[in-house]
DNA sequence: AAGATAAAATACCAACTGGTAATTAAATGA
DNA sequence: TCATTTAATTACCAGTTGGTATTTTATCTT
């Protein structure tokens, strides 16, 4: 049952996932639209047309690659949808995912999903559906957070969902551009803290 | 007196505040990592070399270019220096600038300067230079606006003075993202309204 | 052993990049 | 007139880009 017959032709010895990873940790690095395929290639020990026969395209590669970013920033938002905590609890919990020092945990800093964001234009098209999608999936994340806030009335503000949503995405977002940018940690946390401030 | 003897060579046609207004528009369209110097010199109809001898290198291009971009940038911020307006019909100047309708002006949306913070990292020595040069300018700006209101004492926030700054420059370079990126006018007129509220 | 199948590896493609060498053209001063 | 100075023009450079055609290699099926 476990026993999967072998496929007909060559066996492969491409590693698909250190690909991914070796792709993921370069964009992530240093852009999406900043490293070349023929770089990657290089990086990851393998050819070029292995990666063709594997993704199809560097679209297909930054696709797959996103796709597999979501994930990470997906399981982020776990300890967000505790239905326990209070709204103020949920927004510091929020700050705090978004402050961790990535450099302790051997990643690199910023989001891949912001800078997708920013460079959308210039991404091809399957990078630039996922890119919106996972915007669309962490707006919703979001509202369900806002939602399940003004139900026990922890939320005052007279703001829409849609609207108080898009505000924390983009202070998050812009929290994520500061870290890239390098700038220092006490003042992206004090804006961050005191954006977030008029929410509650 | 206003006659001056002509040079002693072949007197030059090349049109330098074409070749630096096409290369403006281009770049604050494109961003300034995404249109090569090839593209500026047909879209100026000039040759390489031209550009070469009257600007020394690409990264001399562009830092001619985000010089006269600052220009640009620093008259903006006249109104808002009128000693007689309170700090927050002052905001008030400030936002109304921010999300002025570039396109009604034959500007492109989005702004030059924000776009080269973003990806300082891959210019050129002088272009990251003047770039940084042109950042502190605008905060010590918003520093004076806030020095000034706070001694009128209509600051009534604990928040030092430079990190005020700091927070009003990273709203005004979010709202300029949003806009390079094509987001609802109206969207961002109200995140940046309610991030500024919390300094009133 | 002899296809058949599929992957690996090499070499290649045209287009483009920032930057230059070499030549030609247009003005000057002597 | 003629050398000097400077700019315009053309053609070129090596390196890189995303993408492929071709060939070789390794496995399975018959």
């Amino acid at each position: 049952m476990k026993q999967t017959k072998p496929p007909r032709g060559r066996p492969k010895t491409l590693d698909r996932d250190q690909v991914i990873n070796i792709a993921m940790m370069s964009y992530w690095t240093e852009g999406p639209m900043n490293v070349s395929l023929n770089e990657i290639c290089k990086r990851a020990g393998v050819s070029k047309p292995g990666v063709y026969r594997e993704f199809g395209s560097e679209d297909g590669l930054k696709h797959t690659v996103l796709s597999a970013y979501s994930r990470l920033l997906i399981e982020q938002f776990q300890p967000l949808l505790n239905r326990d905590k209070s709204f103020e609890e949920t927004l510091e919990t929020l700050i705090a995912i978004a402050l961790q020092d990535k450099s302790e945990q051997e990643l690199p800093s910023g989001c891949l999903h912001v800078a997708s964001c920013n460079c959308i234009e210039q991404l091809g098209i399957h990078t630039a559906e996922i890119t919106t999608e996972i915007r669309e999936h962490i707006l919703a994340n979001y509202e369900t957070i806002i939602e399940r806030a003004k139900k026990r009335g922890e939320f005052k503000s007279e703001l829409s969902t849609r609207l108080a949503a898009l505000y924390i995405n983009e202070q998050i977002g812009n929290a994520m551009l500061q870290q890239k940018r390098g700038e220092s940690a006490e003042d992206i946390k004090a804006i961050l803290t005191l954006s977030l401030s008029v929410l509650v």
